[in-house]
DNA sequence: CCTCATAGGTAAAACGATTAATCTGCTGTG
DNA sequence: CACAGCAGATTAATCGTTTTACCTATGAGG
């Protein structure tokens, strides 16, 4: 059905070995006989047939893509950023899918390796290991470990949000994760607390501990920041129907940027990261490690500012 | 490194084919080598070489998947779904990004047949159609095209939500949609209009000509119909700003159960679909087409309500 | 005792590409 | 003229599996 290397072969009279070397620019093929052959090579529609091609090199050219905690709402962006950065270097995406349970997600990845993957792209699961791998793997945001590739500047991310409020004049902010589980969002928010200025009063509520958020806006806390937009949607609700608006009687951030934050109304500023520079990164270093073997090192990349409207600069104070 | 089958031929001094026969249950071999091959392939931890046998076989056990509206916020439990049910039936699931470009759609397909997929799962971006391909490929929610293999009941859906809102009193409905370039929302709007209760008045919004909800609530009408919860969301928020609330000033239904729908507050009632049906008819269909060639005829998938606090019962009224 | 079926196993040919090693004419040079 | 050197092409091995066709005992039946 599908052409074939051998019938260019043929069909131009070569041997199959000079096609290939043609085709790939290897070789020492005369210019006009490469011509011949690519010409003849686009008349027939052919493409390699990549079973053939990855048995005899080795490389599938696929890698695989693990993102066990689907509640992760970054999940399509880093996704689609994975598929084009690895598009970039010539690769496709396996995708794998651990069931929520981090005890599958080794299981997932073994799958991976079954398929043929050259390398696996992890994004792990809260509070899980990835175990040691015969293929090359580069891990995402796993602040702590060995085989960590690239991490989103989680912590410079909860220090900017709460920069951004303190410019604007608020001093006593609540910061709110939704776990303690999570090392991503723990680490947010000691960003957060690390970037206190000295006159302000930050206190750290996790929503596994269902704090009074309306009372303590009620008794002076002005502003409010996230570990997730997510929360912000939830807290910019319940305190809605409370009575309390945005931005006349809080300010609110939140975190990542999700798809509805430029959308409901008021526009929910928030810290973005930039999923394809993370992407990018951890696509070049699972490459390199595919092709050199040679450890790659840890990099961090900055999170930025989404400035929109949810927070509103407060009236000048005397000291 | 990995252990191959000549290796536990050699180990155990019989024939390479002896194994593959003793693994894989199809010759004639003793009880007892079958045994002695399980148990040497189970110590060496013997996975057989995906491209050596997809080489052999011409089944790479891999299907692509296309999502080429990014923008869907389906996108992570379809693509999650499909994967669970691609790996039921022992496939691996690659997939590609058309980069938001209808006209790459095909391009990306190209890349996943380049790459050895076995068949291609495609969810169409609005008002794109799926040219004829070298592979089988079953697609989901393209209404009319003949490659249909499965849709949700879109129809259905909205008539689900306008019957809802009936039940409960409502009589002036808005149905608002965001595009009309969107067949699904044309169908889900269709579906609810033709849902009409004969006294009932329902009137067709579309967010592209950024109609007056605000106006139209306060002249009377109390119920509105979105083909999405994140169109209610943005009105949710729009109206609140205003001063309306829910469920007390008007009621509210949304489309498609996304994340946020049970975590804002009021928890928004909407249509859901089971991806999981969906994406199991979806992989079957292809299984069948990949291994049988024969034509699958295309199946509809009910949608359900997600009953939850936005819809308020009206009191009753004398005819 | 000869034939023959059968169980249990093996040899070898694919599948489609890559690539090291080799072959074949030339051309230019001493 | 002989030969080194080289460009341009080919041969053949190889990657790991599957599977068809064949081989060889062994035991049964006549």
């Amino acid at each position: 059905m599908k052409p074939r290397l051998s019938d260019i072969a043929r069909n131009l009279s070569v041997s199959a070995a000079t096609v290939s070397l043609a085709l790939s620019g290897k070789g020492r093929v005369s210019n006009e006989m490469v011509a011949r052959i690519k010409a003849e090579a686009n008349r027939l529609g052919y493409s390699p047939n990549p079973m053939g091609k990855a048995l005899r090199t080795g490389r599938s050219q696929v890698i695989g893509l693990v993102l066990p905690d689907v509640a992760n709402p970054l999940f399509p962006r880093m996704a689609r950023s994975i598929v084009m950065a690895a598009e970039e270097h010539d690769f496709g995406v396996l995708i794998a899918d651990s069931h929520d349970s981090p005890a599958k997600q080794n299981e997932a990845m073994k799958r991976l390796v079954d398929l043929g993957s050259d390398g696996i792209v992890v994004i792990p699961r809260k509070g899980t290991e990835v175990g040691p791998q015969p293929i090359p793997v580069a891990v995402i945001d796993a602040l702590g470990s060995a085989q960590n590739v690239v991490s989103a500047d989680h912590a410079g991310g909860g220090a900017i949000a709460i920069g951004h409020l303190q410019e604007a004049g608020h001093r006593r902010i609540l910061c709110v994760g939704e776990t303690r589980s999570s090392l991503v969002q723990r680490t947010r928010i000691g960003g957060m607390v690390g970037a206190a200025a000295p006159d302000a009063q930050l206190l750290q509520l996790w929503l596994e501990d269902a704090p009074d958020v309306v009372g303590l806006i009620r008794d002076g806390a002005t502003a409010i920041a996230t570990t997730s937009d997510m929360i912000a949607l939830q807290l910019l609700t319940e305190l809605g129907k409370a009575g309390l608006n945005l931005p006349e009687d809080y300010s609110l951030v939140g975190f990542d940027n999700l798809d509805f934050a430029g959308i409901i109304s008021p526009a929910l500023t928030t810290i973005g990261t930039s999923e394809a520079e993370i992407a990018e990164r951890a696509i070049l270093g699972l490459t390199r490690l595919i092709n050199s073997g040679a450890p790659v090192e840890s990099q961090v990349v900055p999170m930025h500012l989404v400035r929109r409207v949810t927070v509103k600069q407060l009236a000048r104070r005397k000291n």
